[in-house]
DNA sequence: AAAACGGGGCG
DNA sequence: CGCCCAGTTTT
C-alpha cells in the first residue's frame, strides 16, 4: 500500500488552490441541488452505508431500493448480521447475485463483534480488514458516515478525473489509478468528504457518463479538459484488450511402426516459430461424431504435400482402434489441452493416429525440413513449446514417456 | 501485478 | 446462449 503523501508528491495535481476550491464549491453546489435523494443518505450509521454500498456493488440503484429496506428491517444492525443464519440471509439477498457477498458480510460482522468489539471501526486501514471491504468500499464507509477525507474510487470517480485531467494512460494500469488516487486525494473536501464523493458518483451516473457521445455542456464543464476540447469520448483510456479470440486446433499424435513420434517445426509465419509441435489443424467447428475422411482431411488438406514428401501414404494413417466412427466421447478419453496466448486461446484436441507398418512407407526423396520423426525418449532434445509440453501431458493411448 | 471469481443483464 | 460487468479475493 503506497502512501498518501508520497502519492500527492509524486502527482502533484496541476491545479491552483483557487480552482480545487472552486471544483468543490460547483461539485457540491450541483449536488445539494440535483444529488439523489436515497434511502442511505438519511443517516450516517455505518452500518447502513455498509449494506448499500455492497448492494449496490452489483446493481442498479432502482432494484437495490426494495432489497435495502427489507435487509435494514429484518437486521438493523451489526449484530444482527452476525448472528443470522444462512437462509435468512439468502432470503433477503435472493435475486440480487454473488450471494458470496452476503455471506462475507455474515464473516465481516462476525469479525466486528471479535475484532472490534462490536463498534464498527472507523480507520480506512481497519475497515480492509473486514472480509468483503476492498478500497472501495473501505473509502465510502470511511468518507460518508466517519468524515473522513478517503476517497470512493469507483468506475465513475476514475472517469471522471480521467476526462478532467484527459489522463492518457490505460486506466487498468496500477501506476495510473495510483495517480488518479494522488488527484481525488487533492481534490476531496475535507469538510464534506463523503458528499464529495456520492456527489461525484451521482454525476458519473446521471451526467458523465461512460457513453457520452454528445459532450453536453455540464456542471463541471469549466474544469474538464476533455469538454474543453470534445474528447469526452475517448476517456477512460483503457487497454485495447484484442478480445483473445478462440480457435479450435485438431493435434495430430501420429506415431509409426518403430515407435516413433511425426512432429513438426513452425515456420517464421506462424506463432510459437521455430518450436516443434505435433501437427496442428486448426478446426471451425466440432461436431458430434466424425467419420475417418472428417478427421484426417484436415491434416491432408494442410499437410499433405510433406506427408507424401515423408513417404505417408493418406491411406496408411489408421485411427486407433481401427474405428469408423469417432463417438465425441472418444475424443474425450483422449484428453483436450487448452492454450491461452495474450490475443487468442486455442483448444487443441489430440487425435491419435498409427502409421499401419503393412503399407508403411514409401521412398522419400525430398524430405521437408520442418518434420521429423523422433523418438520418446529424444524429445527433451529438441525445443517444444509449453503447448507442445501440454499436449505431452495429455492422456494418450500410449505413453510417450 | 495478474488472474480468478461470480451471476444477473444484455445483444 | 456467450460475453460483459466492477469490485474483492486469491495467487
Amino acid at each position: 500500500m503506497v502512501k498518501r503523501q508520497q502519492l500527492i508528491e509524486r502527482y502533484p495535481i496541476p491545479w491552483t488552490e483557487e480552482q480545487v476550491a472552486a471544483f468543490r464549491d460547483t461539485l457540491l453546489a450541483w449536488y445539494d441541488q440535483t444529488g439523489r435523494d436515497l434511502p442511505w443518505r438519511q443517516d450516517q450509521d455505518p452500518y447502513k452505508i455498509w449494506v448499500s454500498e455492497i448492494m449496490l456493488q452489483q446493481t442498479q440503484v432502482a432494484t437495490v431500493i426494495p432489497y435495502y429496506y427489507r435487509f435494514i428491517e429484518e437486521l438493523p444492525d451489526v449484530a444482527a448480521l452476525a448472528q443470522a443464519d444462512e437462509d435468512t440471509l439468502l432470503g433477503l439477498w435472493q435475486g440480487l447475485g454473488y450471494y458470496s457477498r452476503v455471506k462475507n458480510m455474515k464473516v465481516a460482522a462476525q469479525q466486528i463483534e471479535t475484532d472490534f468489539a462490536g463498534e464498527f471501526p472507523q480507520a480506512y486501514q481497519d475497515l480492509l480488514t473486514l472480509k468483503g471491504i476492498g478500497p472501495y468500499t473501505a473509502g465510502a464507509i470511511a468518507s460518508i458516515a466517519f468524515n473522513q477525507a478517503e476517497p470512493a474510487m469507483d468506475g465513475n470517480l476514475i472517469r471522471i478525473v480521467s476526462r478532467l485531467f484527459e489522463i492518457e494512460e490505460d486506466v487498468t494500469l496500477t501506476a495510473t489509478q495510483h495517480k488518479i488516487r494522488a488527484y481525488l486525494y487533492q481534490l476531496i473536501d475535507p469538510e464534506r468528504p463523503g458528499d464529495f464523493n456520492q456527489a461525484l458518483m451521482d454525476m458519473g451516473a446521471m451526467v458523465m457518463t461512460p457513453h457520452q457521445d454528445r459532450p453536453d455542456p455540464h456542471p463541471l464543464k469549466d474544469f474538464d479538459q476533455s469538454y474543453q476540447h470534445q474528447t469526452s469520448h475517448l476517456y477512460p483510456v483503457k487497454k485495447a484488450k484484442l478480445k483473445a479470440s478462440k480457435h479450435t486446433y485438431l493435434a495430430y499424435v501420429i506415431q509409426n511402426a518403430a515407435g516413433q513420434f511425426l512432429m513438426r517445426r513452425h515456420t517464421d509465419q506462424e506463432l510459437l516459430s521455430g518450436l516443434w509441435h505435433f501437427p496442428l489443424v486448426e478446426q471451425d467447428m466440432v461436431m458430434e461424431t466424425v467419420s475417418r475422411g472428417e478427421l484426417i482431411d484436415p491434416l491432408w488438406r494442410d499437410f499433405g504435400q510433406d506427408l507424401q514428401a515423408l513417404g505417408i501414404k493418406n491411406e496408411a494413417l489408421k485411427l486407433l482402434h481401427n474405428r469408423n466412427q469417432y463417438q465425441q466421447t472418444d475424443f474425450n478419453h483422449y484428453g483436450q489441452v487448452k492454450h491461452v496466448f495474450s490475443h487468442r486461446i486455442w483448444q487443441c484436441q489430440l487425435v491419435p493416429l498409427i502409421l499401419s507398418p503393412a503399407e508403411e512407407m514409401t521412398d522419400s526423396v525430398n524430405w521437408p525440413e520442418d518434420f521429423i520423426w523422433i523418438d520418446a525418449s529424444k524429445l527433451d532434445q529438441i525445443p517444444i513449446s509449453t503447448l507442445q509440453k501440454k499436449l505431452l501431458q495429455a492422456r494418450l493411448p500410449f505413453d510417450p514417456k
